[in-house]
DNA sequence: GGGCTGACGGTTG
DNA sequence: GCAACCGCCAGCC
């Protein structure tokens, strides 16, 4: 059983990913930026991929800048990340990613 | 301590 | 807009 990573910026990161809105989506810069680590965007995906299910973190809804999903074999199937998507009202673009340019979350909308 | 990997980003062509 | 290349940096062998 892989152990989550201790670290406190870890801690802020799932904090910034808990707190993405309703059919909203985070880039992994926006979240590595706000822990404090914007160049620290690989570290975002390698703390949700040892983060305890228990986290229940919105994962779906943190992306690359591309708009690409997460690879397929990290959820099992792709279709089941962009299923939860669609259910929150996400626009999904022909080419199978989704409209970042419109869904994307911006943090100052939260400050606001 | 050294080298490789990775749910990435930005720049250049 | 897309593809290729390089750069970052924590974690792991």
């Amino acid at each position: 059983m892989k152990q989550e990573p201790t670290g406190e910026i870890y801690e802020k990161m799932y904090q910034i990913i808990a707190a993405i809105p309703f059919g909203k989506v985070a880039t992994y810069s926006q979240i590595a930026s706000l822990a404090g680590k914007p160049r620290n965007a690989r570290q975002v995906g390698y703390a949700m991929k040892h983060v305890s299910k228990e986290r229940k973190l919105p994962c779906h809804r943190v992306v690359n800048q591309r708009g690409e999903l997460s690879p397929d074999h990290v959820f099992g199937e792709q279709d089941f990340q962009r299923m939860l998507l669609e259910m929150e009202e996400v626009p999904f673009l022909p080419d199978g990613r989704i409209d970042i340019k419109h869904c994307r979350w911006d943090e100052r909308d939260v400050q606001l």
